[in-house]
RNA sequence: CGGGGUGUAGCGCAGCCUGGCUAGCGCAUCUGGUUUGGGACCAGAGGGUCGUAGGUUCGAAUCCUAUCACCCCGACCA
């Protein structure tokens, strides 16, 4: 066979970036806005968005939370009061200065009523969130308080990318107050466990825990754990983070709290979140050159039932067939929830009905006509494998939680099997110069993959780091404890972190 | 904010240098027909203040001036 026609052009050895926005523009998950930076999540998009709430929201209930709203708006002088954090987030906030439009004279509007205090839309909700804490906690009593958000929030980023990094973004933000340093970095830990659980097995996309560095932490943390995830050009994604903020915030804002014994203490506070950018994940982890690959755990439709005909006659008898199948098949639960079929009866030649489904990344798409309905049997193409072939009908409906499981395990056996082929231990400049060097000429595909080396200091690196655009992602929280050389300085050390390009 | 670039139909573009008939092409859309187990073919149709404002000219998508918007590279980053 010569080179096969893709759904998606280019593909992702051509060009990754543009294949990217290919593949969402493909499966229609979103587009830009009249707004720069920010994005209009369509419903297919949208509908892998709340699978991801539905599934997080139960994990975070499970592990003791509730959902409340704090208000989208911060009061400058909140912002203030936690040095390190204004730092962070003073570049990239929008700041609402007037609350009233008034006639410009010239048929336009213009901004009225200035604020005596400007509000600033919410970058993330620590000092919102802590100023309310604050009134909340009295004594140990009244402690620990475990709240979840969902809400959107701005950061105005210089350069976005739809799902990855827009201007505006959707995520939860969990927060939470302790009464001891000990449980609080207990918080901090579980919730990074319950985002690993979550991606790996819903997302099927495997990550590393670890610590960030001094220098990658979140503003104003003690302590910043993340998930790193590899995607397809080998580049690095954070895919989640939980902070431990020790009494920073509290300090900064009077979180305090009478003890057992009487005494003014100060409280612990941890926060911790994801993101839509969750999305961008699920596409540059499993998605091909034919467009989108879902894990069928989120996948809005797991099933696509492609009715195929000649004439009226034909229509109704398989489409008929198609609605009895559907519902044996939708009768039937998989990851706890019945099974999400769809029978797609648009007027469309069935050709383009089998291109669309795949360039969405339904998981299992079912052709039936009057040949199958002959035989009793369908005609079965599993999006992972991009095969397909005559069943049985017996043996699909019977084997379709089976399929679904394979399907799923498939996808995360493929992507860790991707991750564990490009990483390596490197142990001097040099073999770090060339992992990271890029592969062609226009720089493309620079990925180069995660390397694991041994340093001694951030500052040392820094300098390499920037020359190659590359990062500490973070020290594995299953990294080797013992002694090891610098691959920079060679200086003795005790830490081993993941080295990667990312996003 | 520095350096480059682009604005022409829903999308992607040509035309501009060297001004000239009714502003074109591909995809998409709609109609009719032929097809129909695989991303169809033929014929036809609809859809444009050529980013905006001003200027030069008998005549401007094309030349000049101003302005706006967007894109790419850099600093920032879930």
């Amino acid at each position: 066979m010569g080179a096969a026609k893709t759904a998606i052009s280019p593909t992702r050895v051509e060009d990754y970036p543009e294949w990217y926005q290919q593949v969402i523009k493909g499966a229609d998950l979103a587009e830009n806005s009249a707004v720069r930076g920010c994005m209009v999540i369509k419903p297919w998009g949208y509908a892998i968005w709340e699978n991801m709430q539905r599934v997080l929201d139960q994990m975070f209930k499970d592990t003791g939370h509730q959902n409340a709203y704090f208000p989208l708006f911060i009061p400058m002088s909140f912002l203030e009061k936690e040095a390190q954090h204004v730092e962070g987030f003073a570049k990239e906030c929008a700041v609402v200065t007037h609350h009233r439009l008034e006639p410009d004279g010239k048929g336009g509007l213009r901004p009225a009523g200035l604020l005596e205090e400007p509000l600033i839309v919410r970058p993330t909700s620590e000092t919102i969130i802590g100023a309310t804490y604050a009134k909340w906690v009295q004594s140990y009593r009244d402690l620990p308080i475990l709240i979840n958000q969902w809400a959107n929030v701005v950061r105005w980023e210089m350069r976005t990318r739809l799902f990855l990094r827009t201007t505006e973004f959707l995520w939860q933000e969990g927060h939470t107050v302790h009464a001891t340093s000990e449980e609080a970095m207990e918080e901090t830990r579980k919730m990074l466990d319950v985002y690993a659980d979550f991606v790996e097995n819903y997302m099927a996309v495997p990550v590393i825990k670890g610590e960030k560095t001094a220098g990658e932490r979140f503003p104003g943390a003690d302590m910043t754990l993340s998930i790193e995830a590899m995607m397809q050009d080998r580049k690095a994604l954070q895919a989640g983070t939980s902070h431990f903020l020790g009494q920073n915030f509290s300090k900064a804002q009077e979180i305090k709290f009478q003890d057992k014994n009487g005494e003014i203490a100060y409280a612990w506070t941890t926060s911790w979140g994801v993101s839509t950018r969750l999305v961008g994940a699920l596409i540059m982890t499993h998605s091909d050159d034919d467009g989108l690959v879902l894990p069928p755990r989120l996948a809005p439709s797991q099933i696509v039932l492609i009715p195929i005909y000649r004439d009226e006659a034909q229509h109704a008898e398989v489409l008929e067939y198609c609605k009895a199948l559907k519902q044996e098949l939708a009768a039937q639960m998989y990851s706890e929830q019945k099974i999400r079929v769809d029978i797609d009866d648009r007027d469309v030649r069935s050709a383009d009905k089998k291109w669309y489904h795949i360039k969405r990344g339904v998981p299992v798409r079912i052709e039936i006509g009057p040949k199958d309905i002959a035989k009793n049997a369908a005609f079965v193409g599993r999006r992972d494998t991009n095969q397909s072939q005559s069943m049985p009908r017996d043996e699909l409906v019977g084997g379709i939680v089976a399929m679904l499981t394979e399907i799923q395990n498939n996808l995360f056996s493929r992507a860790l099997a991707m991750q564990k082929a490009n990483t390596v231990e490197l142990k001097s400049e040099a073999e770090f110069r060339e992992f990271f060097q890029p592969d062609d000429e226009q720089g493309q595909s620079t990925g180069g993959g995660f390397a694991k080396c041994w340093f001694a200091s951030e500052a040392e690196v820094q300098g390499l780091l920037d020359e190659l655009k590359v990062t500490i992602r973070c020290i594995p929280l299953d990294a080797p404890s013992g002694e090891g050389v610098c691959f920079l300085t060679g200086k003795p050390t005790a830490t081993q972190a993941i080295f990667a390009k990312s996003y």
